[in-house]
DNA sequence: AAAAAGCCATGACAGATGTCATGTCGTCCG
DNA sequence: CGGACGACATGACATCTGTCATGGCTTTTT
């Protein structure tokens, strides 16, 4: 029997994903979570399995959460379902220790022999994901860069985010004008809103 | 027995759903939809008694079916599910004909209660929703403003904004300061994530 | 009919932004 | 060690944006 813990901030969809693995003879759901520090907390004391973890909730990340759980709990596998397959998720989760991508278009039945994969010590990433984070290119951003255009998504003014950053403001130009380039957008809200969808930022 | 229709373009959530659903007596699941269009084409064979929708979806938006649905089979209720709750969602929603609108959150058993709410003639809006639209207000921004200020949303340069909305450039601009002042944003790409937020464009 | 409001446009001006050249300071690597 | 590179900064320049004044045109309201 395998012991799964399932964390998702929306409880329809929780309590539905519990219910189609309820169905499953040799998976067993022995925890829910609706928040990414909820989700933490429980393992620690139920220490489950397989965690199936939701990428996008109000507090912590998919990500932090596997991260957290990885260096805590070893002999837990997580893996992440998400609605948004966004190609720079699948590379910092995988690089998060994280065994299993999947976008929620999936079918029920996928979900449940990706389970027993994980569990077995495979791993499995949605081929449609894993073609789009190829195609999506490795991030040609510097760190510093990333940071600024990442403050620049919200559309504050050049001088904010030179507060905010703790940089010059001539700085933070020289760095989105680099980050312009890049991307090929012609400003920095289009870098912006290209670099996060490719995952970058 | 309520004969139900679901369209929700994440298999793994619809399936999810029909599974809890089922577990009601009275409620059956009798046809399931991925996209806008085909939830469209299967209401027309099956002649659900009440379509439960999910707000975002590949082609056509929640609201568009519900408005399609509501002319050609009035004896069909209409609900919307969705994840993000913004509040011009609801408003739009409601003015399509729309009898429930409820945010994944919510608990299995409440989605059932909705289900036979509206089918029998009730009507349901999540509270928190309803509040968040209240507080938000009436759009204040002419249809124009709003045209162009979601055209500005990609991060166009206003050239393009111009040409794409067939404006002359200054008029875009003009549009564009009232917009921002109206919004009490910075910058136009604020004021098009405001005006996103609230539900206005 | 007059007033009000929205739609479209132009022109002018200050300030914000994008681009480029240039330079200093560390760190890492061959 | 010397070179490459990234982080950080300044200054200068052209261009883009935001704002304001102004005016013409249509539709709705009073």
């Amino acid at each position: 029997m395998i012991r799964i813990l399932l964390a998702d901030d929306e409880h329809l969809i929780r309590g539905a994903m519990a219910a189609l693995l309820a169905l499953e003879d040799d998976l067993e759901v022995v925890a829910q979570a609706a928040t990414g520090a909820e989700a933490l907390a429980t393992a620690r004391v139920v220490r489950p399995d397989v965690a199936v973890i939701d990428l996008q909730m109000p507090d912590l990340d998919g990500v932090s959460v596997a991260q957290a759980l990885a260096s805590e709990l070893p002999s837990c596998s997580t893996m992440i379902v998400t609605s948004h397959g966004r190609p720079g998720h699948l590379k910092r989760a995988l690089a998060a220790g994280v065994r299993g991508f999947l976008p929620k278009t999936v079918s029920s039945d996928v979900l449940a022999t990706v389970v027993r994969t994980v569990h077995s010590g495979g791993r499995y990433v949605d081929p449609a994901l894993a073609a789009e984070a190829i195609s999506a290119g490795d991030n040609p951003l510097t760190p510093r860069e990333a940071d600024v255009l990442e403050l620049a998504l919200e559309g504050a003014p050049i001088e904010e985010i030179a507060r905010r950053a703790s940089l010059s403001p001539g700085t933070v130009r020289n760095y989105l004008s680099s980050a312009v380039g890049k991307t090929g957008a012609s400003n920095r809200h289009e870098a912006a809103r290209f670099a996060r969808a490719r995952g970058w930022i």
